[in-house]
DNA sequence: GTCTATACGATGATAGAC
DNA sequence: GTCTATCATCGTATAGAC
């Protein structure tokens, strides 16, 4: 592995870690073992780094979101990528962007974890539209506020689970926001289960597609 | 205004601004009018200053908050500090300081931190258990989890609009979770569906409502 | 490309006079 | 309590040899 690349690596761990703000290049070369004149050779700034390794982490984002878009009924594989196993107490490589002062200030940082934000909400919503059009969901269901509601969820639960040192909050913050989702299913054939939602862990059966029309 | 109060009073701004982090003394000296050996005799070391001044803060949000425990039904309660007017571009004073590495790495800070969020999920779980007994929502609704998954959605809200600078991902996320709440409501009149136990009871919450939609 | 040496302002204080 | 002076270290580079 060359020293550019090691330099980006580390860095995108750092930017993941500490963010950009509190991260020095010291600490970089000492991560990466890469001298003073080679990094100042490949990035002739902190901040040169830095946009090379946010797009490394954003681009990692874009492909565990590309579940969204994969094969299957919609609302399995919005409940899926929901669901997805994640380290609630490291956060959100992308997210944890927001909340660095140096980057808020920095409009070509910034502008590259909206662009991130943006994709991730289109994918998100396109998949509930699906599902929504599948008669998945009851039809007054908006598929683009709920992509953010979805967003957000996750989002927060992290704040919520770094604030405990505890991954239970984010885990129980989706949990409930899938028990949620549920409520607003479409009812299908025969809905006579009586326990709270939430004993299965993920629906991968066929969706209960009836494709009967809105009866309001 | 003394100068000790100048200090926590800038040092709170500046920890919702900018993090605890990159928040330096110069800063906060500047901004408080406060000069040096005044500010080192208040207070000997930046952190204890954060200290006194993330108190504050929190002690803001706890009174924000208190609103879920006022008068009216629960579940209006509920509703109404979710959608509670938040300036969504500032974020939120007390989640910020998850985000920085340095009250991470802060046993201290961090209790504190945490303290906050347990109190605010036990504020809202609190609610919404009274929403659930009273017969506002569908029994099978879990309250702590609910309570997680909405202060998520308040905490990944403010995450959403940062990166978009633009506080309408913020407002379209909780309205999403109102939406999803009002699916999760108690219908008015009995379903075709067998008998539950406490079916009967008053509702005083809104109708049985549907979701409504963006273009409403 | 990588190395060592150098620079200069900012950070987070401490010392001691008033 | 407040002021000014001082300080060691870090952050963020730049210069120039190899």
């Amino acid at each position: 592995m060359d020293s550019r690349e090691r330099l980006v690596q580390a860095m995108s761990e750092l930017l993941w870690e500490r963010g950009y703000a509190d991260t020095s290049p010291r600490e970089v070369r000492q991560r990466s073992g890469v001298g003073q004149g080679s990094m100042y050779h490949h990035f002739p700034t902190k901040r040169d780094l830095a946009l090379a390794a946010l797009e490394r982490n954003i681009a990692d984002l874009a492909s565990a979101s590309a579940e969204l878009d994969g094969p299957g009924d919609p609302l399995s594989r919005v409940e899926a990528h929901l669901m997805r196993p994640r380290d609630a107490l490291k956060g959100c490589k992308v997210g944890r962007m927001t909340q660095d002062p140096q980057v808020r200030e920095d409009p070509e940082l910034l502008a590259l974890v909206a662009r991130a934000f943006a994709e991730a909400h289109s994918r998100w919503a396109r998949a509930l539209r699906e599902a929504v059009d599948a008669g998945q969901f009851r039809d007054d269901v908006d598929p683009e506020r709920l992509a953010y509601t979805l967003m957000a969820v996750l989002q927060g639960g992290y704040v919520l689970a770094i604030a405990q040192q505890d991954p239970g909050p984010f885990e129980e913050a989706r949990r409930g926001a899938l028990d949620l989702l549920r409520a607003a299913t479409r009812p299908a054939t025969t809905t006579t289960h009586g326990g709270r939602p939430g004993a299965d862990s993920t629906r991968a059966g066929p969706a209960p597609t009836s494709p009967t029309r809105k009866s309001e």
